[in-house]
DNA sequence: TAGACACATGAACATACATTCATATGTAAT
DNA sequence: ATTACATATGAATGTATGTTCATGTGTCTA
């Protein structure tokens, strides 16, 4: 392996390890918000939920909760179907239960 | 137990979510940068390093770097020991890593 | 004790994020 | 078709966060 081929797999190395730093960056700062976590808490121990029962459950304004609601799907957090006037609510990705309970876990 | 104790309970329950809760997303706000990440993941890999090692591994301008170590101190994520001239910073709470370790997982 | 080095600090500014309010949309029931 | 219900959306505002720049502080060396 020559010199510029070290420099490219060096180059590459360090690519990889920022885009995963700014992928943690931006998941953290998503879940970075008390009733963001509420509701990811809430949505990790039921399938789904709609908004009005996220509304009573984490004690946020309607307005409020479907900003955030939109929020994290837009990020991929969230998922979200209809079913008739209610709009349920649930996680994309389950790896994200065991990552909140670190983290809850680490908050003790 | 009357209705009151348990309306207590309950209280007590609701209480210790919110301050786990709370407690979570200050510290996901503290970690929810990709700068301060990176000083992290150097920081778990060695025991301590100064800021101009850190300045240069993290690729961060002196001052920007040190208001972000101050503040990571601040919220009781680093410690910091004069060496002579330069100030080494370690990481507060060890319990820290397994939950960066989770977080870089997660983030594949 | 003067200069260099390593780092911290504070004010000023820029940018991003959270919140509120008014209103729109989509579905269901009458 | 009209009304009510559940939710989304956008603009306006407030608040927090990140960044820069100029300068201050502590320590070492000559």
């Amino acid at each position: 392996m020559n010199v510029c081929s070290c420099v490219y797999v060096i180059d590459k190395i360090m690519e990889v390890d920022r885009i995963k730093l700014e992928k943690a960056a931006y998941l953290l700062k998503a879940l970075a918000h008390e009733t963001r976590l509420c509701v990811l808490k809430h949505l990790s121990q039921t399938k789904e939920k709609s908004v009005s029962d996220l509304m009573e459950e984490v004690g946020c304004e309607q307005s409020l909760l479907s900003h955030h609601l939109t929020d994290l799907r837009a990020k991929g957090i969230l998922n979200s179907r209809r079913e008739g006037q209610r709009n349920l609510y649930s996680i994309n990705n389950e790896e994200i239960i065991p990552l909140l309970e670190c983290i809850f876990n680490y908050c003790k």
